[in-house]
DNA sequence: CTACAACCTCAACAATAGTTTAGGTCAACA
DNA sequence: TGTTGACCTAAACTATTGTTGAGGTTGTAG
C-alpha cells in the first residue's frame, strides 16, 4: 500500500539500520535494496523477527553503487568491484579510494568517446560519408559491411 | 539457420534494397531491421512476393540511428527525431544537419555531467561526505533522504 | 524441376534493473 | 488487545533492445 516508501520513524538508537531506514537515508527504494541484496551487492543479517538489519556502512556502499551507476557501469561490474573490498574489516577511506580509481579510468574513456562522437556528429551526419565505408563515425561497424569484391555502386 | 546473416549476393542492379542487402551494408542484423520497422523507425514497401524493399535512403537512416544510439539516446527518442524529417521528399543534407543539432546539445550535457562526475569521483568516494546530505555527488537524491527533524546522528 | 538461400510471420526468450502484487508476519502504540 | 505500519517472500510484471526458433514461402541457379 505504498507505505513502504514513507520514512519510518527512527528507532531509539541507531546502532544498525532497518531496510526502511536505509531506503530513507540513501534515497533508494526498499525494493531496490532487496534487489541489490539478491544480486549480492549488499548484505544484511536478520533480527529475531526475520527483518533485515544493516551495518551503518551500508549507506556508503549504496551511495557508491548509485554513483557508479551514474557513470554507466552495470550492476554486475559494480558487484565485482565491491567484491574487492576487504570482507571482514570495515572498508577504510583508502579502500574506497582505490575502488574509485578504476572507475575514473572507465569514465575517462567514455567521456573521450562521447567527445569524439560529438565533434564528428554534425559534420558526418550532414556529409555524404555516412556510407559505412568511409565515415569515421561508422567505421567501427565496417567489418560487417564488407561483401567481397564486385562493382559497388556509389552509396546513398 | 544463420544463413540470414551472410551477405546476399547483390542483385543485378541496385535500384532498391532487400533487407539482407541493407543488413550487409549497414552492419545491422536483419532481425534488428525488422525490429526498427516494427517500432516505426524505418519503412519499406513490399515486392510481389511480400519481401521488404527499401529505398537507398534507408542506409543513411540506419546509420543515423546507430550513431544516435551511441550517444545514448533511446530508440523512442530517435524515432521522434526522425519523425521530424520531411515525409515525402528525400531528406536533404540540411535536414540531416538540423537533426543532429539537437542531439549535439544532449550529448554536450551528458559529457558535462560525466565530466563533473569524474572530477568529483575520487574525492567524494574517499571523503566522509557521501553522507547523502552534504556530498555534491549524492545531493540529487537528497530529497528522499529527508525525514523530518529529530536527532540525526553522524552518518557513517 | 529441384535445391537451397533468402525471405516471411509470430511467438518466445534474453539481459538489465528494478517495481508491483499477493498473501502473510511482526512490532509498537493506544 | 487490536489496529496499523513496516516488514517478509515469491512470482509476475515493466521497459528497452533486440535475438532465436518454428514453420512456411519466394526466388534464383543449375
Amino acid at each position: 500500500m505504498e507505505k513502504d516508501q514513507t520514512p519510518p520513524k527512527p528507532r531509539p538508537f541507531p546502532r544498525d539500520l532497518s531496510v526502511g531506514e536505509v531506503a530513507a537515508r540513501s534515497g533508494v527504494a526498499v525494493s531496490a535494496l532487496h534487489f541489490y541484496e539478491r544480486q549480492g551487492l549488499i548484505r544484511s543479517w536478520r533480527s529475531q523477527g526475520n527483518q533485515r538489519r544493516y551495518p551503518r556502512e551500508v549507506l556508503r556502499r549504496v551511495a557508491v553503487i548509485k554513483v557508479a551507476q551514474r557513470t554507466g557501469i552495470p550492476l554486475a561490474s559494480i558487484k565485482q568491484a565491491l567484491a574487492a573490498l576487504p570482507n571482514e574489516r570495515t572498508p577504510t577511506v583508502d579502500d574506497w579510494k582505490r575502488l574509485s580509481e578504476g572507475w575514473r579510468e572507465e569514465l575517462n574513456e567514455r567521456i573521450l568517446k562521447l567527445t569524439q562522437l560529438r565533434d564528428r556528429l554534425t559534420g558526418c551526419i550532414g556529409c555524404g560519408c555516412l556510407s559505412v565505408r568511409e565515415c569515421p563515425l561508422r567505421n567501427p561497424y565496417d567489418e560487417l559491411g564488407r561483401e567481397g569484391p564486385g562493382a559497388r555502386l556509389l552509396e546513398d
